[in-house]
DNA sequence: TCAAAGTATCATGATAATATAATATGTCAA
DNA sequence: TTGACATATTATATTATCATGATACTTTGA
């Protein structure tokens, strides 16, 4: 065990900080964050209903997804013809949380 | 007032989304989240002692900077010939501490 | 006023991200 | 097998971001 740090021991190595902003830079997009949320508050859901929900084209959607996906931020599943997505890694919906916050929050 | 939501109510607005976008965008880069790091851990600093301690170069540095003052993130204090800068809004370190976290973490 | 330390800004070429439209793939039912 | 629905992939023109080096500004003490 690594003598659990209250917050972060120090920062994450260089290669560590590199998948770190990797994964912000997904976030770092309002298509992508309405997905989250959506995907947050509304469950798993299939291309077509989140292309519904947020009004976003079928392209650029399954782009997000996709590249959402390789990075594990969510996750698809294949239900016949449809794939239903769902939120992979908690991560993502805290940052959002922790945006959506009043600046001088504590 | 709003009805005080639990966390986020609904999705902000898409011209806030953006904001918030923006600033995760600003977040979004290795040598930007090590000055948050450092900015928190060590308190407030001049920007070359910032430069010592992440040895990012002094123009890059300064524009990280800049960037971030613009958005709010830090802000600057001259002190006679050098510039102290501190972290202005608690976003930052919320999000550089959310993702620090494990991926499973809830 | 000068010099030098400390920062900021600018210019630019390289790389990455984005939007969009077109096309391809996979799945199921008839 | 065909058609049609659902999703994925590709191509590409455009824009944004980055790294780097050069230059400008500001402050202070001599």
């Amino acid at each position: 065990m690594k003598t659990k740090p209250s917050k972060c021991p120090g920062l994450p190595a260089p290669a560590a900080l590199a998948r770190l902003a990797a994964v912000l830079r997904l976030l770092a997009h309002p298509d992508r964050l309405r997905i989250v949320g959506r995907l947050e508050r509304g469950g798993a859901a299939p291309v077509h209903e989140l292309m519904a929900d947020l009004g976003q084209a079928q392209g650029a959607l399954s782009q997000h997804l996709n590249h959402m996906k390789r990075a594990g931020l969510v996750q698809a599943d294949r239900r016949g013809k449809e794939v239903w997505y769902s939120v992979a890694d908690r991560r993502a919906v805290k940052v959002l949380h922790c945006m959506c916050c009043k600046k001088e929050t504590k």
